[in-house]
DNA sequence: CGGGGGTTTGAGTGAGCTCAACTATCGTGG
DNA sequence: CCACGATAGTTGAGCTCACTCAAACCCCCG
């Protein structure tokens, strides 16, 4: 799989740089963009904004006037149980747009937080909306983008519900490895894992003790070496074979419909 | 909350009658659609089809050229892991379309079955991509759809990761009843549940004796009473308690914008 | 009346949890 | 420059929830 945003995908149209570009980038990779909507999501209205680790952008149950789009950084949702309990249900690398679900349908049902320092653009609703209301391809290129931020969502499921611990680490492992290359942060064997062993337990409904005792485990089978939050994948075959891993989900390899 | 389908939505305008007209209303439920959009909507080409329970639709990495709107009875969404182990990803009810996924991202990254015998109208993708590149107003209704689909995923992968196996069934169980109500289906205190125990394990995450036990325990506490898979709700309240249920990310209540 | 899917029950096991302590690392202010 | 506190990582010991395996049982339907 080639490096770089635009892999196969419509190409974007040239035009004036914009805050933005990323974002429409990333929707070009999917989706094709007439020229029209791309420069109406070039000029969106963005409001850039700085956030550091651990803030909380949006919480549930608010009523979200905003999306955002990540420019640098990550971030993530989350909700919590009644009792307290912690879940990370997706994490969201540079060129991503959140908060789709909080704005479009009224009332947030979960959390956006930042999860390292991270840079945001932030988009009125009524702009975003009004762009989709006006351009079908801008409301048709959200609806891919959401329909591949659902089929990670299924993956996430499956690992949870079906798989074992050991399965779900190292299928979590390889999937930040192809999202961050994917995203231009790194490559594929090699890449600074954005969280600590907690958030890492909490995407995948473990506890951090065990999320240590099974990296410790990948280690000692020489699967991984690890300096820090630095990680090695010495192997990526055999921690994707241990981790049930097939990266079809992520649909990163190819446009949408390129016979179409 | 009240019963029926359209509650408190954007009424859909009258017209012909059309056999996608649940589906049409459906949409209508979230989002605004202009008289175009609706027409374009209603006369989409669609092959009215009988499955049997059990059939399987489309499958993992096929390639879908269609989509299915559910006119009665139910389909489900399922993945397997490569040990064969079985999760049920989501169950959908009539007027839902599902496996915009697996045509709009060109491979299907999961099957699509029916639970039930049901009837299902066939969409080819391409009429729909049409309609949805024409009209931005279906386009952005589908993503609406979307993201309400996206939120039931998020509220599963929470109950996998984070509840007990209680929790998770209460939560199922009240799910169920609030969106068969909503699909004008049964009442919430009493419905037929639509699948078998080893079924609902594999929404679950959980084993078919596990479930059982887990019914057994719930009918001893009053909770629930059962003739076969008739089901009574006997205490809302403390089932939905039991559950951790908060019924917000099923999108019912409201329309998209009250305030718009 | 026989077969098969679904449900129910029992007994024993183990993966991942909890609780608890200790160590490492890093930023900050004295 | 070092002491300090806070956050993150590491390790041990014991426990429990949900699993596995196995066997009845039930009931519908052909």
């Amino acid at each position: 799989m080639e490096h770089g945003r635009v892999q196969g995908g419509f190409a974007a149209h040239v035009s004036r740089p914009s805050l933005l570009s990323p974002f429409v980038d990333r929707l070009a990779r999917h989706s094709r963009l007439s020229p029209e909507a791309e420069h109406a999501l070039l000029n969106l209205p963005a409001n850039i904004r700085q956030v550091e680790r651990g803030a909380c952008l949006i919480a549930d149950g608010q009523r979200a006037s905003e999306s955002r789009v990540v420019l640098s950084g990550f971030l993530y949702r989350q909700r919590l149980t009644g009792s307290g309990a912690r879940e990370i249900l997706s994490v969201h690398v540079p060129g991503e747009i959140v908060d789709l679900h909080n704005s479009f349908l009224n009332v947030a049902d979960h959390n956006v937080e930042a999860l390292t320092r991270a840079t945001v653009a932030i988009v009125p609703r009524d702009a975003l909306d009004r762009a989709a209301t006006c351009y079908a391809d801008v409301a048709r290129s959200l609806l891919v983008e959401t329909l591949v931020d659902g089929s990670i969502l299924m993956e996430w499921l499956l690992n949870a519900s079906r798989r074992s611990a050991r399965q779900r680490l190292a299928h979590l492992l390889c999937e930040l490895a192809l999202r961050l290359e994917a995203a231009g942060l790194g490559e594929r064997a090699r890449y600074r894992i954005p969280m600590s062993q907690e958030e890492l337990a909490d995407c995948l409904g473990l506890t951090h003790v065990h999320i240590n005792r099974l990296l410790r485990l990948f280690e000692g089978k020489g699967l991984i070496a690890r300096d820090g939050r630095d990680l090695t994948i010495a192997a990526w075959e055999p921690l994707a074979e241990e981790g049930d891993f097939d990266p079809l989900y992520l649909h990163l390899g190819q446009a949408e419909a390129p016979g179409l």
